[in-house]
DNA sequence: GGACACCTTGCAATATCTTCCAGGATCTTC
DNA sequence: GAAGATCCTGGAAGATATTGCAAGGTGTCC
């Protein structure tokens, strides 16, 4: 095993546990403690992981987009104008399917009384709701995704080939003149059962994923309604998305307090 | 476990708990006191939790987005014991199903990393686990019980018939000398099939509970291997459920102050 | 005011990190 | 293809950090 290659092991593994102690590695990648040692050093130069006694954590979780992070608030100003945005579009009574991901919360928690019927995979959905007499909340089966608080694996997909909705609210991680993207390959499976059960489809996705391909290609557009994006979306890829008969919603992205 | 994770451990379990005990939070880390006193002092620095008399709390309360509320304030002493004593019977590396209701979601606080998997028909106790690496949580599909946060119907019915598991730990309403009782027709559904799917069932009920009857009758002591109460129960219901064979777990009752 | 639990401080045991060195693999140069 | 240089790897010794425990002080509750 060369050293590149045991470095992006590392990484790797790093990427699925978040925290990993040397001892951990070494037996992972089949070196001995000091070689991890080195390696763990030499990436935290590259600003990736960083060092802990005992062990390494990673610094930054590439995927921004479905970690549920209490902490995150990437775009958060963004995302509350698309929840906005989003939300206006559902008629009073529809049941909605709502994926995870912190945009698809942010549509949630907009969406209040107008819907009577919510099925989601995602925990904090289901939490929103939770307390509320009004809304049905059907959540689906499945294994808790680490971090991201997300139901997935075969139950998921499973509930959610066997349901159907009048509208489905979808996120991605990328989006291109081909199609969307997310990087989760699990939720991929997940959502493509949702779109299939949904008479209509909207995705919500920040201007700042536009352009963007991430490693699973979800769909192309023919099944896809709705786009709503952020003003700061770029006008070519607007442009072609509704050349296609898409509907695209750009949310004013209102100026905000900073979140105290 | 290493320092930093450990002390990621004890932020995600705070944001559930919102308060917890510095024995608490030890047995949940598998850490001592000491070590757990020494890493609260270490985040409280960082202001993301608060040091208190006795354990430590929360700082931002999380707005709304990822909190059960578990505190419920009946007999919280009693259950607290009652879920130490049940979490000390749990071998470790067995998979456990874990029932919803309060008394359960105090077992749960106590499994620690003794339990790998888990699966249960709670949201309180899926996101006790949700931001751990270590344990692979199940969540049965279903609809949302108002209020209690448990998922019920046939989903969840469906999804506990399916599977099986080392131990069952489980809850009721009423307990008398016929066998247990729950007020919830839903729940009484999926709990027999917990019981069906589980080799041992353990039921943890609190001694205000005994001699008490309540709406549906769950199941009668054939299939009941363990039951943990506290010292308040009734001697003579006791003894009852002793001679039936029943391994009746007694747990004393620490003083504790009330949650400032 | 007393009893109790909790916190602080200090200390020894343990684990981990740093630094260094020798053996082996790979690369460079001829 | 061979010889030398360079780098990588694995381990060892001393330095440092962490952990768990115990003694004494402090705060809390009744």
């Amino acid at each position: 095993m060369h050293p590149e290659e045991r470095r992006a092991k590392i990484e790797t593994y790093l990427q699925a546990a978040e925290f990993a102690s040397l001892e951990e590695l070494a037996q992972h990648v089949g070196a001995s403690v000091s070689t991890v040692r080195r390696d763990v050093a030499e990436l935290e130069e590259g600003k990736s992981i960083r060092r802990t006694h005992g062990g390494a954590r990673i610094l930054q979780p590439k995927t921004d987009e479905f970690v549920f992070n209490v902490r995150d608030t990437h775009h958060v100003p963004e995302k509350e104008s698309i929840g906005e945005a989003c939300a206006a579009l559902i008629e009073p009574g529809q049941n909605v399917i709502i994926d995870s991901g912190t945009t698809c919360f942010h549509v949630a928690k907009h969406l209040g009384e107008k819907v009577a019927q919510v099925i989601t995979n995602s925990l904090p959905v289901a939490h929103l709701f939770s307390g509320s007499n009004r809304h049905e909340v059907h959540v689906s089966g499945g294994v808790i995704y680490p971090r991201l608080g997300t139901l997935v694996g075969p139950d998921a997909v499973a509930t959610f080939s066997r349901m159907h909705a009048d509208v489905a609210i979808l996120s991605g991680s990328g989006i291109a003149e081909d199609g969307i993207y997310n990087s989760h390959a699990l939720i991929v499976d997940i959502q493509r059962a949702m779109i299939a059960g949904a008479a209509k489809v909207i995705f919500c996705i920040d201007g700042t994923k536009f352009e963007r391909r991430s490693t699973f290609f979800l769909c192309d557009f023919a099944k896809v309604d709705v786009v709503v994006t952020d003003s700061g979306a770029p006008a070519a890829l607007v442009a072609t998305l509704r050349a296609r008969g898409i509907n695209v919603v750009l949310a004013a992205v209102a100026p905000r307090h900073p979140t105290a």
